[in-house]
DNA sequence: CACCACTACCTCAGCGGTGAGCTACCCCGG
DNA sequence: CCGGGGTAGCTCACCGCTGAGGTAGTGGTG
């Protein structure tokens, strides 16, 4: 019977408080645990090709938007889910490494273009499949079957939060 | 069909990068994903008791340890999983407003001893339930079964990681 | 009993993010 | 064609955590 923290906490609970009922813990505390695992696993990747989470996580989405690997600042702070604060800091550090440009938009004079530049996709793409093949590892330990179970269980759980994408 | 963000991203990476197996993100990516919702819900829950999420996890980690509610930093830090500076810097906040108190060890003169104080222990009661119902209401949009599931499958996955609980 | 490797806790500079607020610009309605 | 609500992006003060480093105390060893 190998138990995790998770177990060791619920325990905890369960003798101090048994006419609670945490079972919602195993889930939800569960996720925050690996989250922080996988933050960790990937920063080791990432500091392996002088890239951090937050740059590689701009670089990828303006990658996988495709050529010509344009977005808008908003476009970037919808996908990262940070603020717009975060994302000008983000910009500012990846444009001083010349990985990105910024431009102002022909189109609408408030908005901005950011563009990867070939630096910045030749970073992106040496340091892709490193980060896939840390995040397969991390995997190893399931199961093909358990894994697509999960993460069809993940996404139940983020559409039933109603956490639909941003249309097409 | 309804998707989540996940299933976009994906979708865009197998247009780009046909060549690569992007499996791993479904499962990755989402988990980071739930932590984000998870962390907001619990924000909002803590601050209706005048806490934050580092204030409760410390009060919470004195409460179950179970009368006299007492550890030292070095046990909390480890079930915080932060550094010694985070949680020093989360005592001084908590010490401030009366909720633990910190006396020196009478069998280790370098030792601490954190006491959950009568108010702190009340302000934990007070919030662990409304803590627990934004929990269960995160859930809801999960059969039971699933939940078991879910929970089941992540802790295979942290065991698998290696993380075993640091010994009862 | 003096030494020394180890541990416990604190300090502090630096980092990335937030959230509030600013300016510049867009565009619809009157 | 002008006014005004809405949007895009940036600025800045603040916040919590890290990581490196410092001090004090412990306990085994020769």
């Amino acid at each position: 019977m190998t138990g995790d923290a998770m177990d060791t906490i619920l325990a905890q609970w369960a003798r101090e408080r048994p006419d609670l009922d945490c079972a919602p813990m195993g889930v939800i505390g569960r996720i925050s645990q690996l989250q922080r695992e996988v933050f960790l696993a990937q920063r080791a990747t990432f500091a392996r090709h002088d890239l951090d989470a937050p740059s590689f996580d701009v670089l990828a989405a303006l990658r996988r938007a495709g050529a010509p690997y344009q977005l808008t600042p908003t476009a970037l702070m919808r996908t990262a889910l940070v603020t717009s604060g975060a994302i000008t800091q983000r910009l500012d550090r990846l444009e001083e490494r010349g990985l990105i440009t910024r431009g102002r938009s022909e189109s609408d004079g408030r908005a901005v273009v950011v563009t990867l530049t070939d630096a910045g996709r030749a970073a992106l793409d040496a340091a892709l499949p490193d980060h896939l093949e840390t995040e397969h590892g991390m995997l190893t330990g399931l199961t093909a079957a358990e894994q697509a179970q999960l993460a069809d269980l993940l996404r139940r759980f983020l559409v039933s939060l109603g956490r639909t994408p941003p249309e097409a």
